[in-house]
RNA sequence: GGGCUUUUAGCUCAGUUGGUUAGAGCGCGCCUCUGAUAAGGGCGAGGUCUCAGGUUCGAGUCCUGAAAGGCCCA
């Protein structure tokens, strides 16, 4: 080490290799605040081409958790990275305030259990409480947010409960009125009888469960063929009564057989003839009849029961292609009311529909044994009253996944309901097509999950029974019921005849207002539903804007998205509700790019809830391990669509791996150029070295891969290589060049060390800026802050680096990956030969695969000296040396050639002599071989000849590599190594009294005489390397810092005190 | 039951157009280096590449089937 000038006083903030990330990272958002960094990125870009991102709205009526952090890290990264890029990325965050679940957060306050409750409390009041409760974490959501760097416009979030949100939703509604796309019809839909509506598709998905049901097979006596019954199989009894047909499938098997009843006597039954085994396992029946199904047609049986009266024919088989053999009997039973299947044959057949469930899921009246009992209930009493009419063949549980509730939790019936309907399904090739426009990420999303959900498409059920929401702006005539739908608030006030333009849009207030009938003159209210809550998300491209009563321009420059990012369980949802209102609106997609992220699970990979007790709070981690780190992990641990583990100690990997190594190379760097006085200048021409050439290289080709990758939204190639490139320059760039940051005076050399780890360290926070913010910003704002006064407020408002092509060397890269591959092997020998790297070697010598990488040997032959502590380094491939050869015929050169006569090849190769034909090839000579009487010439790059040495040396090997060691030690290399030993005595002591690294020492000591003679021919060394003015043995005075320590069978004494 | 997806070391993940000794990081054991480092380097233990067939001179990789997990849908 020698003397530090100081031609330009300090430069950079001093920085200490510790670092407090909680610390740094609330400076950094400190900053942000102060400088107003995200709003002057926005203003900046003003005038530039608009990049678009559009904000899925949460509901902000629980915490969020560390889902939401993924999700909003990711829609992060690219917003960031287009704004360095020049584009202009307004960023509005949204709020989904309507909906079932925060009906049901309030109804769980108030303690209701039905809605009834709610209309006695009080709707107006009701409605005020979901109106506060779409909020209650908002301050939650919002403190995250901005811990985690996410950057999002909320000061003027949308917020789908405004009117101004509402009239665009109406608006929309309006325009598929008009164009016939809404309508009213009657569908078997999943209905939830405690909270009195329908489901859409997507919320009865959420709640899938595996239960336990019936499973009951009933006899159905024919009335034909005394002594004969159908076979009929369910799992819910309680639509028996409101059984009207059984369908078979008309090409299926069906047989009639004969068995004998435990109580004596035999019955014949009809089934599928596949199920025969299913149903009757080990007990012998006898076949007596086999048909296909459509001889079953119009058979008629004796009805289970008759609570309801029926004027069309009933109780007769019907045809269905739906029908399997899967399970039960192959004959099912039909209740249009409780099935889609059933209520479509009964169109189709013209059977009658029997209602026998009340809205709120009990039996009605007419149904007298179980009036007003609860449908599920009543399962085991019907079973039991057909089981005491000899009617009951088996009674079983099955236990099968069936939806329930996703919020309140109860079984969901298949019911049959008026609700409202938007003709999808008419636009299905439309969707399907404009599909195939959207990059999906990951990709097989777009014709797999995604494109499988658009081509079954079927009409979205939009309306709701419910209270918190949209209302739909239909009105129908008390006298005549002719319907009008009102888009505008304009035009209803025009058609109520007073201006509500201060009117709240919600119900009840919107439901007092009434319209006069244009055709009867009657009064005409509005229908009772509500919409759906993900069609207010999917409107709000346009709602957003409250387009098109406002902003019209707006509207069309941010329209379609550019990127959008959620879930994977948005499929359906948000990532359908934007898609389809976009086709049936515009006949356009809505979004161009959209990742699609996986699910997160715990660190035992289960999926996080809080019944199992392992969610995982965002804070814990943030306190812990900083933002950064967290953002990072979900970058890099595994592809975006792919469900991930987390845990809090894989992030505290990132810190340890990633960060702190970053940090460290950054304080070295401030540490050594404030002692320089060094700073960047644009005008000294710089002669590079090669290690330079090479990390300079590295970085270019890095810029190069990261931007590719950002422009293709593959997260993992834009973070991943950048993880690669800190770790090889600061453990091979930088343990490298130490010494040339060490050295006194300010050579050329020197510069250009400085110069190349300063571009890197610069170029990392700029390509880290888009993934880790605040790192970013805190190196940025150093490196570049502190020697420009015209310096930018952050990195983020920096322009994205650009490559260099003419600096990309992939031969000099793959260079350098020899070297640390051959350095690797030397350190492998000296490990093997139990030689320390203090104690310096006479030689090691390599063995390559080609001239060209001998020369690559020679070329970095002081580096391998320096690294691998060795006098001198040669390459192994001269012939009189003591080695000798192997042959390995490659598998992929000459199979590739050769084909199946690779096998042939290769054994008469190794049968060759290894010595001549291995000097033969690393001569450059083919080799000329016979093969069943044909004349092959074998080029010298299909043969690898791997060279070993025969003795005298230590050596480490992989495939044609080879480092071999002369482990012989003579006196004066091991008086070299005590002195090195001793050195390191002595940079301890330095370290444990808490010198500076500039201070000088007076040296202490005292030493058996193996060592003492090591010292005094080496004291230069020493001193030098210890920055010591003096070097005195002898005694050590009282009043200092000392150490006694014994190493080599020699002991030693040191104490030194500040010069 | 259907669709999509995943399955490689104790854990988290790579693995090129198929190429013969399947890698990395973490963790573990031993050794080592160090005046940037909470680090770094080396060695070792740890693998039936989920399984079964097939194609091929050659399969972790391609094909078929199965199993298990996940998500979505019935």
């Amino acid at each position: 080490m020698g003397f530090f000038y100081s031609f330009g006083g300090v430069m950079f903030k001093p920085v200490s290799p510790k670092l407090n990330v909680t610390q740094m990272e609330e400076k950094v958002l400190r900053h942000w605040k102060n400088h107003d960094v995200f709003h002057k990125s926005l203003d900046q870009r003003k005038g530039g081409r608009e990049y678009v991102f559009y904000e899925g709205p949460p509901t902000a009526n629980g915490k969020p958790g560390v889902h939401h952090v993924l999700a909003r890290v990711f829609k992060d990264i690219f917003p960031r990275y287009k704004t360095m890029q020049g584009f202009h990325v307004s960023r509005r965050g949204g709020w989904d305030t309507h909906g079932l679940p925060v009906e049901i957060e309030v109804e769980k306050k108030l303690g209701f259990t039905n809605k009834r409750q709610i209309e006695e409390f009080g709707i107006a009041k009701f409605n005020e409480l979901c109106r506060e409760s779409a909020f209650t974490y908002i301050q939650e959501w919002e403190k995250l947010t901005d811990r985690i760097g996410y950057w999002v416009d909320l000061e003027t979030a949308y917020i789908t409960f405004t009117n101004q949100y509402i009239e665009s939703v109406w608006w929309i509604l309006k325009n598929f009125w008009e164009r016939d796309l809404l309508y009213q019809g009657y569908k078997v839909v999943p209905y939830c009888p405690r909270c009195g509506t329908p489901l859409s598709d997507h919320e009865v998905s959420l709640g899938y469960r595996e239960t336990s049901d019936p499973s009951v097979f009933v006899r159905l006596p024919l009335v034909d063929t005394p002594g004969t019954s159908l076979l009929v199989w369910t799992t819910t009894p309680w639509t028996l009564p409101a059984n009207v047909a059984v369908a078979a499938g008309e090409k299926v098997d069906y047989v009639t057989v004969e068995r004998s009843m435990p109580e004596g006597g035999t019955e014949r039954l009809i089934l599928a003839e596949s199920l025969l085994e299913k149903i009757f396992g080990e007990e012998q029946v006898k076949i007596v009849e086999r048909f296909k199904g459509k001889q079953l047609r119009n058979k008629k049986y004796h009805p289970l029961f008759t609570f309801l009266p029926t004027e069309k024919p009933v109780h007769f088989v019907v045809l269905g292609d739906f029908v399997t053999t899967e399970d039960g009997s192959g004959l099912v039973h039909i209740a249009p009311a409780f099935g889609a299947d059933d209520m479509q044959i009964a169109l189709e057949t013209d059977l009658p529909v029997l209602c026998t469930v009340a809205e709120d899921g009990t039996f009605i009246s007419e149904v007298k044994p179980w009036a007003g009992m609860f449908v599920k209930d009543a399962d085991p009493l019907i079973t039991l009253a057909l089981s005491e009419r000899g009617l009951l063949f088996r009674e079983a549980q099955y236990v099968h996944t069936y939806p329930f509730c996703w919020r309140c939790g109860t079984p969901l019936l298949y019911y049959a309901r008026p609700t409202w309907y938007i003709r999808t399904s008419q636009f299905k090739d439309r969707m399907v097509e404009i599909n195939n426009q959207i990059n999906w990420y990951p990709e097989h999303i777009r014709n797999g999950r995604f494109g499988n959900w658009l081509s079954n498409n079927i009409d979205w059920a939009l309306g709701r029974e419910r209270y918190w929401g949209t209302p739909l702006p239909v009105w129908e005539c008390e006298g005549c019921h002719a319907q009008t739908c009102v888009g505008s608030v304009e035009e209803l006030s025009m058609k109520a005849g007073r201006d509500l333009s201060k009117s709240d849009l919600h119900r009840p207030y919107v439901d007092e207002i009434t319209l006069r009938c244009e055709g009867c003159g009657a009064r005409m209210r509005r229908v009772p539903e509500l919409i759906d809550a993900w069609f207010d998300s999917g409107s709000m491209p346009y709602s957003q804007w409250h387009y098109p009563f406002e902003n019209i321009e707006e509207f069309k420059q941010h329209f379609p998205a550019d990127y959008i990012c959620e879930g994977v369980d948005q499929t359906r949802g948000w990532f359908y509700s934007l898609h389809a209102i976009s086709t049936l609106l515009f006949d356009s997609n809505s979004y161009k790019n959209v990742i699609c992220l996986g699910l997160i699970l715990d660190g035992q990979g289960l999926k996080m809830s809080k019944t199992r007790g392992n969610v995982i709070l965002p804070w814990e981690v943030l306190e812990k391990n900083g933002a950064d780190a967290m953002r990072w992990y979900l970058y890099t641990a595994s592809p975006p669509g792919q469900e991930r583990r987390f845990s809090s100690d894989l992030v505290g990997e990132v810190l340890r791996n990633f960060t702190l190594t970053l940090w460290n190379t950054y304080s070295f760097f401030v540490t050594y150029a404030n002692l320089d006085g060094w700073k960047p200048d644009k005008n000294t021409k710089i002669e590079f070295s090669s290690l330079d050439q090479w990390l300079r290289s590295s970085l270019h080709a890095l810029v190069r891969d990261v931007t590719q990758a950002l422009e293709n939204y593959d997260v993992i190639g834009a973070t991943r290589p950048i993880e690669q490139f800190v770790d090889q320059l600061s453990n091979w760039y930088l343990r490298r060049s130490r010494r040339r940051f060490w050295k006194s005076g300010s050579d050329t050399d020197k510069q250009a060390a400085y110069a190349t780890l300063y571009e890197a360290l610069v170029t990392i926070s700029q390509l880290l800026a888009p993934t880790m913010p605040f790192i970013a910003d805190e190196l940025y704002l150093n490196l570049v802050g502190s020697v420009d006064e015209k310096a930018l407020d952050s990195v983020h408002l920096s322009i994205w680096p650009k490559f260099d092509p003419t600096l990309i060397n992939e031969k000099l890269n793959q260079d350098m990956n020899l070297v640390m591959r051959l350095t690797s092997l030397g350190h492998a020998a000296r490990n093997k030969a139990n030689r320390k790297v203090r104690q310096p070697l006479s030689e090691v010598a390599f063995a390559v695969s080609n001239r060209d990488e001998e020369e690559v040997v020679l070329k970095y032959a002081e580096l391998f000296e320096d690294e691998l502590n060795v006098k001198k380094v040669r390459s192994l491939n001269s012939a009189s040396e003591a080695v000798s050869y192997a042959l390995n015929p490659l598998p992929k050169q000459l199979g590739q050639k050769y084909g199946n006569r690779f096998p042939e090849i290769r054994k008469l190769i190794l049968s060759m002599d290894a010595e001549e034909t291995a000097i033969q090839l690393i001569a450059g000579i083919s080799l000329d071989v016979m093969i069943n009487g044909e004349e092959l010439l074998i080029l010298p790059e299909e043969v690898e000849v791997r060279i070993q040495a025969k003795e005298g040396y230590t050596v480490g090997s992989e495939g044609a590599y080879l480092a071999a060691l002369v482990i012989e030690l003579t006196p004066e290399l091991v008086k070299e190594g005590l002195a090195r030993e001793f050195v390191r005595r002595v940079q301890d002591l330095r370290k444990t009294a808490e010198l500076e690294i500039a201070d000088r020492i007076k040296l202490y000591y005292a030493a058996t005489p193996g060592l003492l003679e090591a010292v005094n021919a080496y004291a230069d060394y020493i001193k030098t390397e210890t920055l010591s003015v003096e070097l005195k043995a002898g005694e050590i005075p009282q009043d200092i810092v000392s150490v006694e320590d014994e190493f080599d069978n020699e002991r030693v004494t040191v104490g030194l005190k500040k010069a």
